[in-house]
DNA sequence: ATCTTTCTAGTTTTT
DNA sequence: CTAGAAAGAT
């Protein structure tokens, strides 16, 4: 106990005003027992951002000026007051939830600012953690923006992951890792649990290593050790070996002295649960903690802050900031009880409503608030602006997907003729798979757009291989690199070799790397493989000497051009081969900025990221899910429909949960909108290559008809008039709730209905033409039922005679487009 | 060992 | 429909 207090003075120490030592005679502060840890530490030091733990406070920053006016500190002047108060309730648990637009982020920064100021800590001790590598480096931004120079002291703002690493490599023997341990993106993570599977002579047909891994992925979300799993979760993989399977994988990870990104916080729990002295380290130093996104929190990043937090009781300086209606993340782990629970959780907690919305206009806000009333779990907030009311949003009907895509690119179109900037328009799509039709549309007319959130930089093909040679010249016994790069370019290293390769490392226990050294000198290979192989351990060994002397972005050019790689892109003559040579020279680039290769590589496996430039001014495409924490001023929102949004496979999945989280999506569509939101449904969309008819989303009933506004696709569209009466059938189906969908949410949700839907959508209905309606209605309830062998006619597919009969869906076999599944109302009778 | 064909499955995504 | 992966052919 002493020593641990003692080694934690040690940075107080040097923050007060005396320079570290230089960085060979660093003395770890954490020396008690592995002089390993001593090792790290140095590593450390070289390591962006470095630590700096000689912080003071600037002459011109903050600090300074609020010392001297003994006031009010000027920069709570700029704040109204619920965000002061959320900066300056300093002691004890604070819960801030703050509405989408409520300036969140501003309060945050500044709470962290008003903590320096005050000099209640020294920017070391507070712990500020995020979700995404983007908002840290944000948050960063901004704190540096009010206090100076002083925020690159604050070494413990970053992503829970970021964070737990950090700790992790601190005492790293404690959980029976090595200091240097690598971490595991999703694709190693796949692989080795492939090898995990086939050794326990388990068909990866019928169990996916990819399913397997979700499983696990999903257990560790909850804090869950393999013995810990329940029963009846472990029974639904391959037959109920799959907790024994979670315990081999982490074997292995143990052996491979690796972590994949749930043990970042796994272990670390685990570390603080076995070591209470080294928790209470922890706890000491962060005197003040702060979360961003905590609506976003799953329940092992839950336990972990409860943990770190725990201060002498009472004095739990734990402010969460978070929205629980822009809880979107359910499918991946995240609780939105946690937000809910906080006032339990943390007694004695101050909650803070942040509800003055600073982004869009009246009847935006209006229309999102009205949706997202229709959720039940939640904590309650009431948006308000002072802004004007503003553009109702629009809603409008399509005929199918590729109109859609029309239409709203001849919006943009107009909108930008009107002096809109196109970095200010988004379009907001569910699911991936929109964006295809809109990328088409606008080559076509010549639109300048970008995807946001496609494949990421580290996450290409060239990009990983060139990664895995680099790890296995920074670190031989990375055996899922050396897999990986063993036959890339080809060398004649077939399945056969690797095979051998794997059960001699097996027999010994070394990495395949030793073992490929070992097998070389022996006559068990074939000459040829042998050659090879010998070829290319010789080159690591040289590339490795070069590791102190050569800069690595140098030896990275170096490593990929000696080794064939660059080579093989080079006479590949597929189109997409120049990009990634491009590709290769950004990433050399980007290593330039590193101080060594070790750190590069650190850098890498926790910020799968790299920024691009912004050259031209394009529209944003991308997923709802993207968008969060963005804002534009016109936002479109395709593809609202049942089925795609509230997506079908949520719904089945989660049932009343998963519509909720769909509806929240909604909500984070619409909020995004500053000045314009335009929402969009199509009568028809092409899934999985076949056309199918849809019926409007449930969403739009949730929608304050006082609030939007009902528009036609634009005039010069093919099925412009189409359009109209493919509207009104919204009433047909908004009011007759025969759609499977309709159904299942009621099945699942016990106040369905609640008459809120028809009601609304009686409003939208008298903006109708009302002989199109009655039209549209007469025939829908006349009911002209078909049976089996009737002749119809489909507007999009042609003649057809109908094959099957499901309520009011039709299986149809047209004479020319094939079997098609239509509903009733969009056919006549032929 | 590698090239070609066949099959299958198909949200959202960060770390 | 279409990309990616696994089995089959050379």
């Amino acid at each position: 106990m002493n020593a641990a207090r003692l080694t934690f003075l040690t940075p107080l120490l040097l923050a007060c005003g005396e320079r570290p030592p230089p960085k060979g005679e660093v003395k770890a502060p954490q020396s008690r027992d592995s002089p390993s840890v001593l090792l790290y530490d140095r590593r450390i030091m070289k390591s962006p951002p470095p630590e700096i733990d000689d912080y003071a406070p600037q002459t011109g920053g903050l600090a300074a000026r609020a010392a001297a006016s003994a006031g009010r500190p000027r920069y709570l002047d700029a704040l109204n007051p619920e965000q002061r108060a959320a900066v300056e309730t300093l002691d004890g648990p604070v819960l801030v939830l703050a509405g989408a637009g409520t300036g969140k982020t501003r309060a945050l920064t500044t709470r962290i600012g008003h903590i320096l100021a005050l000099g209640k800590a020294r920017a070391y001790e507070i712990l500020a953690v995020t979700f995404t590598n983007k908002a840290a480096r944000e948050m960063r931004q901004r704190v540096e923006a009010l206090v100076g120079e002083g925020a690159q002291a604050m070494q413990w703002l970053g992503t829970f992951h970021a964070i737990s690493a950090k700790i992790l490599r601190r005492h790293a023997e404690l959980v029976g890792l090595k200091p240097n341990f690598t971490i595991l993106d999703v694709d190693d993570q796949i692989r080795l649990l492939k090898q995990v599977l086939r050794a326990e002579n388990i068909d990866d047909k019928r169990w996916p290593a990819r399913a397997l891994a979700m499983r696990i992925d999903g257990w560790k979300n909850r804090g869950l050790t393999p013995a810990q799993v329940p029963a009846g979760d472990a029974e639904s993989f391959a037959n109920g070996k799959g907790a024994a399977l979670y315990a081999l994988y982490q074997e292995r990870l143990k052996v491979l002295n690796a972590v994949d990104f749930g043990d970042l916080l796994m272990e670390s729990l685990r570390l603080f649960r076995d070591n209470p002295d080294v928790l209470a380290d922890y706890q000491r130093r962060f005197k003040y903690i702060l979360v961003d996104e905590y609506q976003d929190t799953n329940i092992a990043q839950y336990l972990w802050l409860r943990l770190i937090s725990q201060r002498a009781p009472g004095k739990q300086n734990l402010c969460c900031v978070g929205d629980d209606d822009q809880s979107v993340y359910g499918w991946r782990g995240a609780e939105v009880e946690n937000i809910l629970r906080f006032e339990q959780d943390f007694p004695g907690a101050k909650v803070i409503r942040l509800e003055r919305n600073y982004r869009s206009t009246g009847h935006i806000l209006a229309a999102a608030s009205h949706l997202i009333s229709h959720n039940e779990g939640r904590l309650g907030k009431t948006l308000f602006t002072d802004g004007g009311e503003g553009e109702k949003p629009t809603l409008t009907g399509v005929w199918d997907s590729q109109e859609e895509a029309r239409s709203i690119g001849e919006d943009i179109e107009q909108l930008s003729r009107k002096d809109h900037s196109l970095e200010e328009i988004a379009i907001l799509v569910r699911a991936s798979f929109q964006m295809r039709e809109f990328e088409e549309r606008f080559v076509e007319i010549g639109l300048p757009y970008r995807v946001i959130g496609g494949p990421r930089f580290y996450e290409r093909l060239e990009i990983r291989d060139a990664l895995a040679y680099l790890r296995c010249v920074a670190q031989p016994a990375d055996d899922l690199a050396f897999e990986r790069i063993i036959n890339t370019p080809k060398r004649g290293l077939g399945d056969a070799t690797l095979q051998m390769l794997h059960e001699y490392a097996r027999r010994e226990a070394i990495p395949l790397m030793q073992a490929a050294r070992v097998l070389v000198e022996s006559e068990e290979l074939k000459p040829k493989p042998r050659g090879a192989l010998r070829g290319l351990i010789g080159d690591f060994d040289r590339w490795r000497t070069l590791i102190d002397s050569k800069p690595q972005h140098e030896l990275a050019e170096q490593v990929l051009d000696e080794s064939g790689y660059t080579e093989m892109w080079r006479s590949d003559k597929t189109p997409e081969a120049t990009g990634r040579l491009d590709n290769l020279k950004e990433l050399v680039r980007a290593m330039e900025a590193f101080p060594d290769l070790e750190s590069f590589l650190e850098h890498v496996s926790l910020v799968m990221e790299a920024d691009s430039a912004v050259d031209q001014e394009r529209v944003s495409i991308m997923t709802l899910h993207g968008a969060k924490g963005l804002e534009f001023e016109t936002v479109y929102l395709p593809g609202w429909e049942e089925g795609l949004f509230p997506s079908q496979r949520t719904l089945d999945e989660q049932g009343r949960a998963g519509l909720e989280e769909e509806r929240r999506l909604a909500y984070v569509g619409l909020t995004r909108a500053k000045r314009r939101a335009k929402i969009y449904f199509a009568s028809n969309r092409r899934i999985h290559g076949l056309w199918q008819a849809t019926v409007p989303s449930r969403f739009i009933d949730n929608l304050p008809t006082d609030n939007v506004e009902v528009v036609e696709a634009p005039s010069g569209s093919q099925y412009g008039s189409y359009g109209v009466s493919r509207f009104a059938n919204l009433d047909v189906y908004g009011s007759d709730y025969s759609t499977p969908g309709w159904k299942r949410a009621q099945a699942t949700r016990g106040d369905a209905g609640r008459g809120g839907a028809a009601r609304e959508s009686r409003g939208a209905r008298s903006k109708q033409p009302v002989t199109i309606e009655g039209e549209v209605i007469a025939r829908s309830s006349g009911g002209s039922h078909f049976s089996v062998g009737a002749r119809v006619f489909h507007l999009k597919f042609g003649p057809g005679s109908v094959a099957a009969v499901d309520g009011n869906k039709l299986t149809v076999d047209f004479d020319k487009a094939g079997r098609k599944m239509v509903l009733e109302s969009f056919v006549d009778a032929g």
